[in-house]
DNA sequence: CACAGATGTCATTTG
DNA sequence: GTCAAATGACATCTG
């Protein structure tokens, strides 16, 4: 079930979100299994009917958070947040045909128009298309989508079949398309036979002739759509049958086959015409991106994580080889791709893919070719000062070092690598090496690396993409909304109640409702189980409150109490009397004594009710001293009983949101130690290069004889002002023991 | 029955 | 000073 809301927010979601763009409406719950809980429970969650009292006193909330895991306002909060994120793992993870699809229409009014595209059907411009306006809108809609799908054609480089009489440009055009796109599934082109075609349109006509004379755009996209899915359904292709089981096939095939025509004609209209789309899907992909680019940022450091990988052949580097090629295609965005002129070779132009670190190691590998595999093997030794100092100084042999060079670079590191033997020194001091680093890599790459117990965090919720601890930060924040939402589907006993307004509901059957509903989560069921009440939404919806037990405590006696719960020998028989006993036992305490001492108003009221307010109530009245005491009881233990739901509720918060803040730190621990195996890399990359410079420049020496220099009695240093100088084996010997010794000097 | 968790209540503090 | 909220501590209930 964890896993089952993960893939909802991530992949259902936005499915929903991209057929809610293109006009279709979809209930999603319609493809979940029976069992399953209501998508509207899995997304919200189950606690979205509670909200959080506006604390006049923020002092104990981490942040100054203002809102709540248990309030609407945070369920508002995280489900923009969790949409948010959607977006962004449109760009990180999946959808990435729609984007390329986008991309190539995008692409190709500059250029690419297959000669062989009969004019027929493709000679629609956007000339043709705004002569094709004849009503107010729908003309406008028509001629786009006609518009772009010839340009889509032509994007496709389409070969575009004969145009049968009856079948509109769309029909064919869209054919081509699905063919096109069917290819790949094996579907031959004969599939998608004219005739057979035709029957499919008239079918569909006959069946929506009705409905959908009069209305020209949706029409057309839902006819669209409805051949898609015909279509679909032909190629074996039919997403919503297929989609609990593969979300990548969905992605690409809600943008490639079900998407109406006029989508990417919106989305591309003013850039290929120059011209405002009428409808605001181009605007709402724009805030989209803007807010992918908003949170670009995160995303970036994420995929930087998941991308930091080690040069191929190197042992680090197996569990991370394979993390650059398998994202790059995902991470091709719409935005890139509208910056890009090419649209086929996604690798060029993604930045993500530029960047990556793993690009920069293996341009760096061929700077020692021949020594690659000798170096990954003295990397992986323990003994990281292996790394920095010759291999005659250190004592560990060195294959590219050879035997009469020793020594070579005991002058040649300078102060910059001392601070990175200093580094390393740390790390041998924390025990840290390179076996223990791919450990952590691997550790930090298959989970968030988190110590934290898995199953209670919320990073489990949605980090498990294999894509490592990218997505925990945003996760744990969904997790917090999913965990504040409980079940609205409060049945409720309270407008029974009358007068004794205040107190729980049927227990028994909103629990078992509720954790049905959430059974999935069992973390989380605990965390619903926690009614959290606010005065004013109690006040108005009286029958959320929601009291988990109901304690009928053994308190003093006293004389209010003394008209409270009948002997249980006297509850009983007849189903109204069962009932009343029910209700009895639903009661509180409060309310109990409340009708003993027959208090004329709703113990809801006595205790929501504003102080003025409630002294008016009180003036009504003719009431006794017992009675106004125990009003005032009520009053307060029902306010305190909601203090204490809110303060247990920020007890709560911020241990999540401390849980979140460990989180974060640990993966910036994790993220710091790749950089800190990555530098280290370079630098031992670095030493081999220095080095193979070295022994070539030190066997071009010659003396006054013309015979080279003895390794072992002269050595190569680096002078202050960069020239190099030929010097003593001996003084070399000292001034590298001198270096040697200076960083750890510097650290006492 | 023991136990943990949830919830209610009281006393007290805080703003 | 009063009030409401917050909170620690404890009691009680429930599974």
């Amino acid at each position: 079930m964890l896993s089952l809301k993960k893939y909802l927010t991530e992949g259902l979601l936005q499915f929903t979100i991209l057929l809610s763009l293109i006009g279709v409406r979809v209930d999603v719950d319609t493809y979940l299994t029976s069992q399953l809980p209501p998508l509207r429970e899995i997304i919200l969650g189950p606690s979205s009917a509670y909200t959080q009292t506006q604390f006049h006193n923020l002092r104990n909330t981490l942040d100054g958070y203002g809102i709540h895991p248990k309030s609407i306002d945070l369920d508002n909060y995280f489900t923009a947040r969790r949409l948010l994120s959607q977006v962004r793992a449109l760009d990180r993870f999946q959808v990435p045909t729609t984007e390329v699809n986008a991309w190539l229409v995008h692409r190709d009014p500059e250029g690419s128009v297959s000669g062989s595209q009969p004019s027929s059907g493709l000679t629609l411009e956007s000339s043709s298309g705004l002569q094709d306006v004849t009503g107010p809108d729908n003309g406008v809609r028509e001629s786009e989508t006609e518009q772009g799908f010839s340009e889509d054609l032509e994007d496709l480089g389409a070969v575009a079949p004969p145009v049968s009489g009856d079948l509109t440009k769309e029909d064919i055009d869209l054919i081509d398309i699905l063919w096109r796109q069917d290819i790949d599934l094996g579907a031959g082109r004969e599939i998608f036979d004219y005739s057979h075609r035709q029957k499919e349109q008239d079918v569909d006509k006959d069946l929506r002739d009705g409905a959908e004379q009069d209305d020209t755009w949706s029409g057309e996209g839902a006819e669209a759509l409805a051949r898609n899915l015909l279509v679909d359904g032909e190629t074996g292709e039919s997403f919503p049958a297929q989609f609990p089981a593969d979300i990548s096939s969905i992605t690409e095939a809600v943008p490639s086959e079900s998407e109406p025509p006029g989508l990417q004609n919106h989305l591309l209209s003013p850039l290929l015409t120059g011209t405002e789309s009428p409808f605001d899907l181009e605007q709402q992909w724009q805030d989209l991106m803007s807010i992918m680019e908003m949170q670009a940022m995160e995303v970036n450091t994420s995929t930087s994580e998941i991308l930091y990988s080690a040069p191929p052949g190197d042992p680090l580097s197996t569990n991370y080889s394979l993390a650059p090629n398998t994202p790059i295609n995902q991470n091709v965005s719409l935005h890139q791709a509208s910056l890009g002129g090419c649209s086929q070779d996604f690798s060029l132009f993604s930045p993500e893919v530029e960047s990556l670190p793993v690009a920069s190691s293996s341009t760096l590998l061929p700077l020692v070719p021949s020594n690659s595999t000798s170096l990954n093997s003295t990397f992986g030794s323990t003994n990281l000062a292996g790394l920095f100092f010759p291999p005659q100084l250190n004592g560990s042999a060195n294959d590219t070092a050879g035997p009469e060079l020793p020594d070579p670079l005991g002058g040649l590191l300078d102060e910059a690598m001392l601070d990175e033997i200093s580094l390393m020194d740390l790390a041998i001091e924390e025990g840290f090496n390179p076996v223990q680093a791919s450990q952590l890599e691997e550790e930090f790459d298959s989970d968030s690396g988190l110590s934290l117990d898995s199953s209670h965090s919320p990073s489990s919720l949605s980090s498990s993409e294999g894509s490592s601890s990218s997505s925990s930060s945003s996760s744990s924040s969904s997790s917090s909304s999913s965990s504040s939402s409980a079940s609205s589907s409060a049945s409720s006993s309270f407008s029974e109640e009358g007068a004794v307004g205040y107190s729980s509901d049927s227990e028994t059957l909103d629990l078992e409702e509720a954790e049905g509903a959430v059974g999935y989560q069992p973390e989380y069921s605990k965390f619903c189980r926690m009614s959290y009440q606010d005065p004013s939404q109690l006040s108005c919806l009286p029958y959320l409150e929601h009291v988990g037990h109901n304690h009928t405590y053994n308190m003093a006696p006293s004389a209010l109490d003394s008209a409270d719960l009948p002997p249980p020998s006297a509850l009983k028989k007849g189903s109204k009397e069962k009932q009343a006993d029910f209700l009895d036992k639903q009661m509180s305490r409060d309310e109990h004594r409340a009708r003993a001492m027959k208090i004329p108003f709703t113990n809801d009221k006595i205790i929501n009710l504003p102080v003025e307010e409630f002294n008016e109530l009180l003036s009504k009245y003719q009431l006794s001293e017992a009675q106004l005491s125990l009003i005032r009881d009520i009053r307060r233990r029902g306010k305190n009983k909601m203090a204490a739901q809110n303060c247990r509720k920020r007890k709560l918060d911020t241990i999540l949101n401390l849980e979140r803040d460990v989180e974060d730190l640990q993966r910036d621990k994790a993220r710091l130690l790749r950089e800190k195996v990555e530098f280290l890399r370079s630098l031992r990359q670095m030493k081999q290069k220095v080095q193979s410079l070295y022994q070539e420049v030190f066997g071009r020496l010659r003396d006054e004889n013309g015979r080279p220099y003895s390794p072992s009695q002269y050595a190569l240093q680096y002078a202050g002002d960069g020239s190099v100088l030929l010097i003593p084996r001996t003084l070399a010997d000292q001034q590298a023991r001198r270096q040697e010794r200076k960083p750890k000097d510097r650290r006492k």
